[in-house]
DNA sequence: ACAGAACGTGAATACGTATTCACGAAAATG
DNA sequence: CATTTTCGTGAATACGTATTCACGTTCTGT
């Protein structure tokens, strides 16, 4: 790998003067230039980003750290990510938390010793103690899919898609309702919002079920299931656990949408491809992340390291409607 | 961010001095590293990979190369290679090259420019001109889920496993099969080989169908099937693909595993998680990504840059049969 | 024709680290 | 006690680039 040095030595000028050649800011004599950019190219001259980023202060790397690469809807967000970076000339470093403060700590402390100019994180979690670690930051960073207080963030509120989907379920004229997902979530907090405005008695028609382990969160949602004879409706907190709903109705002899109204969360492939197609919360990945990287290249380019409030930017999320939730016969769907 | 040189004033001691506290090679006064580390800690005292990367050869930054994040397999296989690389102490550069020849000499420009110490690729073709550009790389570098004669690969032998879908496909009594994917795959040779040794007519029995629009995919897929009515075995060259053929075959009313036997290849979660449960070529992504990362690192370490043969590693695949290739009645399974 | 501006270029420097070298002090050896 | 070895440390250097500074040359304006 050739370097400007060497390159100064062919040509017979200076190292400053390949640099002012090849990075074109200052004006060189013509014949001095071609003959320069031509022993660049014979050699493939390639520059070493490392000692750019070491002299300026630009490493023209992006951070992106996200709990699950392998969740298709981070999977799509990595993409959008990576592909606006790319056209902006930057290169983007991933991380994978795991769901875990302690990797997510040690994430922050990585990316921070790799000079990278900025991070776009997807946290674990968004209270207080998951989200301390990101204040101490002295590099620009935005956050994304989720929304808090304290930090910048790109997101669609899940408590209105929440809220939207209740909306969505009641129109179906559904009286019966079951969250799949974490206590205190915000989609379901929405969710039951949204009932309550539709005059529900969430007390009693509103169940939440959350299971860690994938066997007992299937004989649970079984259980649930039995315990009834009428239509429910099913509000999954992402796709992938929508799927596994389905699953599970399915090998029971549960008909969807006839027995059961299902709503999933991201909208990502899965909900289209499957049969039947599942109702799902979509969000605007490839403009949220286009917006949130150009955002944040433009405050690194600025250089305005710290003066500026936290700001939010909402995106609307809609939802797109699919067989899973038909208002169909009530007798078992095909 | 507090520097070296700068902890060194703050406790009276050298920069070298400085480093060799933090790092422990040689030996220090047992008090002086006591102070040293006392006032690291207290200022958080992060070390520039940047620096450390310009002077020592090493980056401990990892490129991987796939064709598509989105793509559940690679999506895998990114969390997996990120997985090892950060327990060995690297970090991963990601890369997407749609798939596209030009992006991909792009990429790999830019992983040489930040000094990456290894690549791990997954290339979008393997023929020779395909893979020409990575003759050029000067670093270490291996070629994973493809194989090529010239290049450093560990795989799954993509024909083998055709072959392996054939024998199930043949064991369950069918006669006529579809391969979804590119002509010249070595998947569909594969399945042709183990077609021809079981004793079919190729020329005959076996069609190959790709499309890249989806739409006209769709329905010369549906073409097919409506142009004879015994029992036919489609074998697609990936869970997403047979994903896709199980959503036409359903839309069309076409029953499987009753009167088409599907199988995918890569077996993502999508392949287990969906009703019928797809039977799948499974990949041991977990361990072909450590023994490929573990692989690259000794390499990189032991700084055996240039000499060494030419090695192909490869895992052996396995079916894992679902309900789709159930030999059940011809009659529409349920 | 002369003062000053504009231009092209090289020397020097900085970025933060690891490493080599040399030097003095202390310890070990005779 | 003299001599060698070991140990702890600082000075110097290298890594590859961008930038600042200064210097000399050519061009512009009166």
């Amino acid at each position: 790998m050739i370097t400007m040095k060497e390159l100064a030595a062919l040509t017979g000028v200076s190292q400053p003067t390949v640099s002012r050649v090849l990075n074109g800011n200052t004006s060189v004599n013509p014949e001095v230039a071609k003959k320069v950019w031509d022993c660049a190219r014979e050699h493939n001259y390639q520059p070493n980003m490392i000692a750019r980023g070491l002299n300026g202060s630009q490493t023209c790397l992006l951070a992106v750290m996200v709990p699950n690469i392998a969740n298709p809807f981070f999977a799509d967000v990595i993409k959008a990510i990576e592909g606006t970076a790319e056209k902006a000339g930057y290169s983007i470093l991933t991380f994978n938390s795991d769901y875990s403060l302690q990797k997510e700590e040690k994430c922050l402390r990585l990316l921070q010793q790799y000079r990278v100019d900025g991070l776009i994180a997807a946290p674990s979690r968004d209270d207080e103690e998951g989200t301390r670690h990101f204040g101490e930051l002295t590099i620009p960073w935005r956050i994304l899919t989720r929304c808090s207080d304290r930090m910048d963030s790109v997101y669609v509120s899940h408590e209105k898609a929440g809220a939207m989907v209740a909306a969505h379920l009641l129109q179906r004229g559904i009286q019966r309702f079951l969250f799949v997902g974490k206590e205190g979530d915000d989609k379901g907090l929405g969710f039951e919002r949204g009932l309550r405005t539709g005059g529900v008695d969430t007390e009693r028609q509103l169940t939440v079920i959350w299971e860690e382990d994938r066997e007992r969160l299937s004989s649970r949602i079984a259980a649930y299931m039995s315990s009834f004879s009428d239509r429910a409706g099913i509000f999954a907190s992402n796709d992938m656990e929508a799927l596994l709903v389905l699953n599970i109705l399915q090998r029971v002899g549960i008909p969807v949408p006839g027995r059961a109204a299902l709503v999933g969360f991201d909208n990502t492939f899965i909900s289209s491809q499957i049969q039947p197609g599942i109702t799902s919360v979509n969000q605007p990945v490839e403009e949220m992340c286009r917006f949130v990287v150009e955002d944040l290249i433009r405050q690194i380019q600025k250089k305005e390291k710290k003066p500026h409030a936290v700001r939010h930017t909402e995106f609307a999320a809609n939802l797109v409607v699919r067989a899973s939730t038909d208002t169909g016969s009530c007798s078992g769907g095909k």
